[in-house]
DNA sequence: ATTAACTTTGACGTAAACGTTAACTTATTC
DNA sequence: GAATAAGTTAACGTTTACGTCAAAGTTAAT
């Protein structure tokens, strides 16, 4: 498929798929006729892939190391110790995250649940 | 305090607390002699809590929104309803995000776990 | 053949979040 | 009091991640 049909389906721009490969996030496309780029699904899925990572809140540098171990075979990607390194940093942050987030969840539950009792306070105080 | 040591405490640059001055995520501090910022504690701990809020990746828009809740009566603070749906929302972003980052900690240990088997057998292979 | 839709590259623009510099004033230390 | 460190505002610069535009060409449908 071409570009436009590419973007569209995965749900980013043309000129995202274009700025992806200036950065080798995404292979350059096999050009056919006048320099056309074709992709197939695979690139697809990958595309697809990386926005899952980028909502996540990777920066897309932290997505060019990490979406390589969804699609190749870990065992044979080149400079396995150092990958093994990013990745066990990149767990590390992530359980970081993680627990953070939980705990601004029950903060933010807390506080939901202390207007929304309140407000109800207010209802019934109102005679309603 | 003023506002170098009040930064540096909270690890950030006096730029940036001007910034957030001007965005209004930090009142502006109390002027004294000619026009220097004085900051209290309580501001440190609000700025320390704005920190932790980047941290998790909201953004100053949204810090804004959310940081009042840790420093005032939330019963008391405008807009309870609108408040309320922000919160809300949040809260629901926040359990998809747990979910994602939880998701991809298990294809990351997965994935580290695989390396680390194949590194440990090479080692094996060589004899050593 | 015509036309609409699509593609190409290059380059400037935008937004967010500051960093850095300049010019000037004040506070602190010796 | 001099020297040094710290402060002020304004403004331009940087980075990331694209958006938008221009100019020109190609592809696909009719």
């Amino acid at each position: 498929m071409r570009i436009g049909e590419f973007a569209r389906r995965a749900g980013v721009t043309a000129r995202t798929v274009r700025y992806y490969e200036s950065l080798g996030l995404l292979e350059p496309g096999e050009r056919q006729g006048a320099g056309f780029r074709y992709y197939t699904e695979a690139e697809l899925a990958r595309l697809q892939k990386i926005n899952d990572l980028k909502e996540l809140g990777l920066s897309l540098e932290e997505i060019i190391s990490v979406v390589p171990l969804y699609f190749e075979d870990p065992t044979r990607i080149r400079g396995k110790q150092k990958i093994l390194e990013i990745l066990k940093q990149h767990l590390q942050e992530t359980d970081g995250k993680l627990a953070a987030l939980a705990q601004f969840r029950i903060e933010l539950q807390a506080k939901i649940d202390r207007i929304q009792q309140w407000l109800e306070e207010q209802t019934q105080r109102e005679g309603k």
